[in-house]
DNA sequence: CACAAGATACGATTGCATTCGTATATAACT
DNA sequence: AGTTATATACGAATGCAATCGTATCTTGTG
């Protein structure tokens, strides 16, 4: 009944892998690697193993019909930030969004950022 | 110079604890352990040493004048809901604050929470 | 064909989170 | 005082995240 896929939180590694793939779209371990490494010191097969186990994880999908294995996400990046906004949530908020939500905006909030808030909120109410 | 306790991320497991500490005050093992308890099947001393653990990365401070020790959180549950939400904003939305609360909002957003935040982004604005 | 380049697979290591059993110390009670 | 209850401290097991070295396989090129 349930997927079991829809409910795998992407630990931190995984979550930068997944970056990549959203940003540039499906591509092999080497360009994946060529991404992280210009901010990181990661090695190739660090990056080869992290995907091989996201694959297990059904956290991305791969096309093996190459000899370098092209790999996608498996969910959307809208739908995974959704997933660690409500597991955040959970865990720090009692489970309240609209907790979390103040506690956000309390932090950073430019009158830019207020006017295009205000307007999705406006959006919402129909 | 700088703090260290400051950046700590507190893992999940002591997270519960310290919404414990945050919601009964200043504690013993014995009562943060009563209270997870109602919850969850962890045993008292697994709870001891995640108190431990926390005194050691000064997540928590601790009393020990008595023989029962009496731990209480470092940081206020607002300090620790705003570290959390950097990190996740640093790590799942390019940093972007307000990108961030708009996937929030996006997600769950009844009556009363939108004309809550909008109260709020009223009183930001002065 | 043989070889170098480049790819995946596999196995091992390290470190941290989580859990709990056991030992030991202290206090309380009869 | 001696026994019971309750505390902390310690150490060890387990499991997962992250990292990389090495082995093996594939493919194009001379």
């Amino acid at each position: 009944m349930a997927r079991d896929n829809i409910n795998i939180k992407p630990t931190e590694a995984e979550l930068t892998l997944l970056n990549v793939l959203w940003k540039v779209g499906p591509a092999t371990v080497r360009q994946v690697h060529d991404v992280v490494s210009k901010t990181q010191k990661t090695g190739y097969t660090t990056v080869l193993k992290i995907l091989q186990i996201m694959h297990e994880k059904t956290l991305v999908i791969r096309d093996e019909s190459n000899r370098a294995h092209v790999y996608a996400p498996a969910n959307s990046e809208t739908f995974t930030q959704s997933s660690l906004l409500k597991d955040l949530a959970t865990k720090a908020f009692g489970g309240s969004t609209s907790k979390l939500v103040m506690r956000a905006l309390d932090e950073s909030a430019s009158k830019e950022e207020i006017a295009d808030i205000r307007q999705l909120l406006n959006d919402l109410e129909k």
